[in-house]
DNA sequence: GCCAACGTTGGC
DNA sequence: GCCAACGTTGGC
């Protein structure tokens, strides 16, 4: 089993909104490192920390888990989406999804501060300047020093 | 709101 | 295939 931390900006889609709605297709994901990370990597079953980005504290708030493969983001060929991009070819989908389930919020937020100060975490992928891949793996010496901050 | 970092696009 | 221009992410 793998883990993961994946970013979604709780102004569009937050802890809260997964908790209420128990299960979401995590869609709107439109890079293809991402989309690879989908399809050849991730499992069901896997654990993925969520995390809140671009807002007043960057933290991780939750855990939840991978609960399909990777299949079609439906998004791509609406129109009235934001998502949608028209060079991707519905016989052949650009852009991929997975289903993830919520499965408790942490007791305390850990946030973005907090992470880039611990000793153990420097070399940590989200404490890392400039980078913006908004899955991104998770060793499980990694996972288990975050949790243990909780 | 600013801007650094990075990804994508498209002309050549 | 190079690279300048542009767009996006996301911390601050």
């Amino acid at each position: 089993m793998a883990y993961w931390l994946m970013k979604s900006e709780p102004d569009v889609y937050g802890i809260d909104d997964l908790k209420r709605d128990k299960q979401e297709p995590w869609d709107g994901i439109r890079n293809y490192q991402v989309r690879n990370m989908f399809r050849d990597q991730m499992q069901i079953g896997d654990i993925a920390f969520f995390y809140h980005s671009n807002c007043k504290i960057p933290a991780i708030t939750g855990l939840m888990t991978i609960v399909s493969g990777a299949y079609p983001d439906i998004t791509q060929f609406d129109p009235e989406s934001k998502y949608f991009d028209g060079k991707s070819d519905p016989k052949n989908p650009r852009w991929l999804l997975v289903d993830v389930k919520y499965k408790r919020k942490l007791k305390r937020e850990i946030s973005l501060k907090e992470l880039k100060a611990h000793e153990q975490l420097q070399d940590f992928r989200l404490n890392q300047k400039g980078n913006r891949l908004s899955v991104i793996p998770v060793g499980k010496k990694e996972w288990d020093l975050i949790l243990d901050l909780e």
